[in-house]
DNA sequence: CCACCCTATGTAGAGTTCCGATACAGTGGT
DNA sequence: ACCACTGTATCGGAACTCTACATAGGGTGG
């Protein structure tokens, strides 16, 4: 599985409240992904084994809208998003280094 | 400027020492990428104008290596490289939803 | 009744990015 | 002669992103 930004967002997405039923649209507005992005993603996941998914039992009818398809992070897909995530972050360091950055006119030792 | 990971490696590499002189194969240990990754991100953040590179003013035979090609952040470059991490580490923020410590195996004092 | 927007999932295709392989060139070792 | 090492750099196919578009039902307005 390649961690992408639009994987990492999708992971992050899911991994922040691992108990709750998300489904595409949601995801589209926790991440801001367009949906030709996210669609992609949930299904690489999905044949990955990260993700499972099923569809919503309603009447769309009665319910006045389209069934929704509800994902969630399998057992392996939480400790593999976990593990990817904390790779990500490890190889983006906050940075600060020792400098405070826009010092007006501070410019010391160089 | 379209910041992925590989590029987002690259500048927290050169934003954790500015002043640092950094060439290719510097940042393909510091950053883990191939050099056929490396070296197309170097070329894009230079035409957009973030890094501006030299070579380095040695004689080979005396040296005993080729000459490096020596990269730095523009001050344009610092600014919006150190934008560019903040927005993706604000992308892919922290989880800990409801995480007790359940690992067996070598899971340390925190 | 058609146009249009809303919820919802999903595909098409062009463009961009990634990365293994490869190239080039000089040094140095066996 | 051949291989390993330090360097920079490109090529090309696979993978990925993302703007459109497709589909489909509900509701609203002209």
């Amino acid at each position: 599985m390649r961690i992408t930004i639009p994987v990492a967002k999708v992971l992050a997405a899911l991994l922040a409240e691992p108990d709750a039923q998300r489904y595409g649209l949601d995801l589209m507005r926790l991440t801001g992904l367009p949906s030709g992005t996210l669609y992609p993603v949930l299904h690489r996941l999905s044949a990955a084994g990260w993700l499972e998914s099923d569809w919503e039992t309603i009447d769309p009818v009665a319910a006045g809208r389209p069934a929704r398809r509800y994902y969630r992070l399998t057992a392996v897909g939480v400790t593999q998003a976990r593990q990817a995530l904390a790779d990500l972050r490890a190889a983006i360091p906050d940075d600060r280094p020792s400098w405070g950055g826009t010092e007006p006119t501070g410019a010391p030792a160089w």
